[in-house]
DNA sequence: AACTATTTATAAGA
DNA sequence: TTCTTATAAATAGTT
């Protein structure tokens, strides 16, 4: 029992990671990490978040919590004076489509998990679609409602699974090809 | 020493908080929390980030790598085929305002902190100012390089002065001036 | 992708 | 809101 499996955690100086491959790595680790309090600020605030990302091979990814309107709605019902404001926003949300995409993004995310859950793993399915633009990507059910829901069991069932949650953000989050094999003969 | 001062961090169940007061509490520290994230991911990776998101209340709150545009196009050299859905990312970027807001937004951020490594501590003029309305604030110099560089720059100076980056961040990220009082002539 | 030693984030408390 | 502190959680370097 002497030997350390790890040196564990190592303290990093706070400045751009020079391989790309190691940047690479940091990249999909941390976005995933960002995802995840992302989805737990929705959660427990039931609030609205919306992420658009780069990595640093130019690929985008996305992030939301679909629907900006029901927080609106409710809001609406609560503070009628400001109706003004918050009709603007939500406007905007629905104009610029940036929900439109976010939101079919999250759905895609979704879905993974769910099929993941299942133990179905249709990643390679998801995969090769993001080969011709993750855009295109279908929107499958589970509304607002259930995707809230869901997304609370999943994390419970983070507990007591530790690992497997990792496996399946990953898989979920990132919307795959994210090699720098921009080129696949 | 028999008197513990705090718990410390309790596990948490991870459903909506109920108490309207502690959800924005919580809100505010972890918005805080995921923007720190994300500039650690702008400034490890050089990947560019945009995060909208609306409090408990309501209210927008965004930040973002300063344009999200100069990586479009750079992102369009590449993969023209995609031209579409960036396209999209980027317009409902400007429409939704969240351009204007968050970048304005972010280059207050960087102001005061370029003030702050100054020892000038402006802080007391920018909240003077937020009173009035943030968006009104002027956008100084600084551009990309020079940001990203200060960052690092302070993340190292966090180290330090642990209880004054917090105060910055605070300062910086939260828009400010959030309470209802959108109206300002 | 899994594993842990550590560093970080944070829930409570003040 | 800000600061502190005990703990829960994220993650860098390895395997």
């Amino acid at each position: 029992m002497a030997r350390r499996q790890t040196r564990g955690r190592q303290r990093n100086e706070m400045r751009e990671i020079e391989k790309m491959e190691e940047k690479l790595v940091t990249f999909s680790k941390r976005k995933s990490g960002i995802y995840k309090k992302a989805s737990e600020l929705i959660t427990l605030c039931g609030s609205e978040v919306g992420i658009v990302t780069f990595s640093p091979a130019g690929k985008p990814y996305s992030f939301s919590h679909p629907s900006i309107e029901s927080i609106a709605n409710r809001f609406h019902n609560q503070n009628p004076a400001q109706n003004e404001g918050v009709d603007t926003l939500v406007e905007s949300h629905r104009r610029l489509r940036f929900g439109e995409l976010s939101q079919r993004h999250d759905e895609l995310v979704h879905q993974v998990k769910a099929d993941k859950a299942q133990g179905k793993v249709l990643k390679q399915k998801t995969e090769a679609r993001s080969g011709e633009g993750w855009w295109e990507a279908p929107m499958d059910g589970l509304n607002l409602e259930e995707l809230r829901q869901m997304k609370a069991r999943m994390e419970e069932l983070r507990r007591n699974l530790k690992s497997s949650i990792n496996q399946r953000n990953q898989g979920a989050t990132s919307v795959r090809g994210e090699t720098s094999n921009q080129r696949n003969p």
